[in-house]
DNA sequence: CGCTGATTCGGATCAGCGATCCATATAACC
DNA sequence: GGTTATATGGATCGCTGATCCGAATCAGCG
């Protein structure tokens, strides 16, 4: 890549950067390659689509969220690193209003540049989950698709401004829901049940 | 209103119904205006908003769905009235695609033309959910907001390609969230204890 | 250093969007 | 049938992202 080109790259990133924090991922390309000096045709030549540019701004953010799952599985309990990376999650997309419905368009569409980014986040997602399935601290009955999905839903509702003000109590509905209680049913067999599998909550339809 | 004026906003919301039933609400307005060969502007006269023609053609489904609610209330245990409602709810959108944006944006927005009929249903929702709190199924520390919320997260869900095919169960999640189980705690007081509220569940944070 | 060829740039243009204007057409009333 | 208030829709505006292509710039070689 030429020098002016390379320059120009990462000044659009940089520039990009703070005007999507400050006005949300739907930002009129012009205004970006306004605020860059630069033509409309040089930002969509480097980032031919919005996903593209997305891609490599957030692409470091992708890979310390996905680290960081791996980090609380070494240092916490399962429960508790489940629930704070989630947390984490969820925090992370509000810095990028908008972000959460194109990640969910991407994680079904190879096509997407964000694809194989949130594909490997849920992926890193479903390990945690999957540990906290196997010590019976969390129901057995979903996997790492449905967390992505329940993810999403949190990250979404805390991008409307009506319902972002419910959002933490939004979080602690969907964690109890997710998350078996350590001392269920009295003291019942305290340890992990023999046969933890299909937690049997109400069987509804 | 002119006999002919009439005709169009009849003709206009017949049209309508069909195109964003099978285009989604994101449908270009000029579309909606070709389809019923009539001018732009001329919709646009009729319905100066998106909102203002959604609300045209849903406020009778709005009523509907709040009706049902009370009908629900009348014949059915608090339990399954509440969570039969929200299953209504969550289905209904789902003819509608990109519907639950715009629901989601109107709940706090008094300008919109959407506006009451949202917080109408959101207080059909309330009472429901109310009633189910007084004899202890729900849990009590959420609202007729979240649990608005809660549903237009479902709805949300449920319009995203990639998180559709799991819409039942993340419903049954979140219906295990916002229910108290009856029998819950083996058989220590069946019936209703005497302070059901403020669930004690692990208090989180 | 200066030339040449490949690369990059960005103004111009296009189709599409919703919003608005206003001359024209038409319904309704006398 | 004439008059007037109303409704219509083509034209236009500013905006969006996509694309084209002449001009500018860089890099490498003589």
């Amino acid at each position: 890549m030429r020098a002016d080109a390379r320059r120009n790259r990462d000044h659009l990133l940089a520039v990009a950067g703070d005007v999507i924090s400050e006005q949300g991922v739907d930002v009129s390309m012009r205004d970006i390659a306004r605020r860059a000096d630069v033509g409309l045709a040089t930002l969509l030549r480097h980032f031919p689509t919005r996903e593209a540019l997305l891609e490599a701004l957030l692409h470091t953010s992708f890979h310390e969220l996905t680290a960081r799952a791996a980090e609380l599985e070494a240092s916490q309990a399962v429960e508790g690193a489940l629930v704070a990376w989630v947390r984490e999650c969820v925090a992370w997309t509000t810095e990028y209003r908008g972000v959460t419905v194109l990640m969910a368009a991407a994680i079904e569409d190879p096509e997407s540049a964000l694809h194989v980014s949130c594909t490997t986040l849920r992926a890193a997602g479903g390990r945690l989950l999957a540990r906290a399935q196997a010590e019976g601290r969390a129901r057995d009955d979903i996997d790492g698709d449905d967390l992505f999905a329940l993810i999403a839903m949190l990250a979404w509702a805390g991008d409307q401004p009506a319902l972002a003000p419910r959002a933490d109590r939004l979080f602690a509905v969907l964690a109890d829901a997710v998350l078996v209680d350590a001392g269920d049913r009295g003291g019942r067999g305290a340890e992990k049940p023999a046969q933890p599998s299909t937690r049997p909550r109400k069987p509804r339809r």
